[in-house]
DNA sequence: TAGGTACCTTACTTCAAAGTGGGTACTACC
DNA sequence: GGTAGTACCCACTTTGAAGTAAGGTACCTA
C-alpha cells in the first residue's frame, strides 16, 4: 500500500534529512504546549491569553508566553494586542495556521483514538 | 472558520490535558528520528535496518535501534526478524501505522512547503 | 588469527525544552 | 496595606531525548 508516493517529489532520493528548516517549525508546532495551543485555536474563535491558560491544562505563564511568541514568530498564530491597560491580547490562527491545523487535528484525533485515552471520562 | 468542531467530542469542556497516553505516543511519533522512520516506511516497502540507516540521514545506530524498538512497542511499526545469521530484520508499517502515516505525511508535506525548505535543490 | 557481515546493547555525557520562583505595570476595590 | 484582574519578562534549575564511545552476537572467509 503506497500512501506517500508523492513524497518522492519532495525527497527524490528517498533520503530524509534530519536537520532543516522544516524541523524547526515542526518542533515548535509539536512542542509540548504548541500542539495544545494550536488545538485550542483550531476551534476558530480568537482566544485571550488567560483563556488559553485555562484551556492548556497545566501550562505555566512562562511556557504559555514563550510558546505563543514562538508560534506567532513562526507564522501560524496571529497576536492582536490592543493598546490598553490592563493588557488585552487575542490570539488566533493565521490562514497558514488554519491550514496547518486542518492537518494537525486529524492526526491528533487519530492518536487520541489509538492511545487508550478516555478524555470524555 | 471552524476546522475542528468535532474536537469537542473528544474534549467537551474545551480543556486539553498535557499529560496523557496520547502524549506518549505523540512524542514517540514526532521524535527527531521517529518521524523520519515513519516517512521512510510510509512509501510502502518493508525496509531493513541498514536501509533505514541510510534513509534517515545522520541517525546513529543507537538512536535508530532505540527509535525502532519504541515504535514497534507502540504499535505503528512491525519488526519482522528472521532466525538467521547475519541478522535479517525488516521493518514495515502496521495497519494502524499506515493510518497514522496517512495523517502524518500531509502534515509533513505542508510543513515542508511552508518552512522555506528546498529539499529538491 | 584477523577482518567482514548485519543488528543491536550498555555506560556515560550533553543540551535544549520545560520548569521554578521572582519580578513588572496599571486599574479597581476592600 | 491587601486582593483581584490583565499579560507578560528574567535568572536560574531540572529533565529527558539525543549523542558519543565502547561493547556485544554468530557466522563466514582469508
Amino acid at each position: 500500500m503506497l500512501v506517500s508516493s508523492n513524497l518522492r517529489e519532495l525527497y527524490p532520493d528517498g533520503v530524509f534529512p534530519a536537520a532543516c528548516h522544516s524541523r524547526v517549525l515542526l518542533d515548535h508546532v509539536m512542542s509540548k504546549w504548541g500542539v495544545l495551543v494550536l488545538l485550542a485555536l483550531s476551534e476558530g474563535e480568537p482566544l485571550r491569553w488567560s483563556e488559553l491558560r485555562r484551556r492548556a491544562q497545566g501550562v505555566s505563564e512562562k511556557m504559555l508566553a514563550q510558546t505563543l511568541r514562538t508560534l506567532a514568530d513562526d507564522g501560524p498564530v496571529l497576536r492582536d494586542a490592543r493598546p490598553v491597560v490592563p493588557p488585552h491580547v487575542e490570539y488566533s490562527l493565521t490562514e497558514p495556521g488554519a491550514e496547518l491545523a486542518a492537518h494537525l487535528v486529524p492526526l491528533m484525533q487519530w492518536i487520541a483514538g489509538h492511545a487508550g485515552d478516555n478524555p470524555t471520562s
